[in-house]
DNA sequence: AGCGTGACGACCG
DNA sequence: CCGGTCGCCACGC
């Protein structure tokens, strides 16, 4: 596939844009569902360029389901405290429950 | 043009 | 079980 490496940021973005509202998803499989499982990392300089936009990338989070980007936001407890309205809950090590949350792309679409 | 870095993850010793 | 390394892609210097 041509575009792959182009668009990449673009096809994260899109990716990130269709979590549904109270799910959360991982680096890893945003960017296995892009065909590069081992790019998590890239996908999280996409979301670095995302922060401050309409985009949902507090429902993205590491596999642990730790929130590892919650300094990028306005503050280190915005990202959970929007997790927490969608009524997603946390396990005492500040993760969010992926056996409750987890949405994998392309899963149900 | 080369090197280092980053909201990650899998593998190896 | 834990620390080091590599792979992946884009960006800054």
């Amino acid at each position: 596939m041509p575009q792959q490496r182009q668009d990449f940021f673009e096809r994260v973005w899109d990716v990130v844009a269709q979590i549904p509202h109270g799910k959360v998803t991982t680096y890893g499989h945003i960017a296995e569902f892009l065909g590069t499982k081992s790019a998590a990392r890239t996908v999280g300089w996409a979301m670095n360029a995302a922060a401050g936009t309409d985009l949902p990338c507090h429902r993205v989070v590491n596999r642990f389901g730790a929130l590892s980007g919650s300094r990028h936001f306005e503050g280190p407890f915005v990202m959970r405290e929007r997790l927490e309205n969608e009524g997603i809950e946390f396990t005492d090590d500040d993760c969010v429950d992926l056996s409750l949350h987890l949405w994998i792309p392309g899963h149900d679409a």
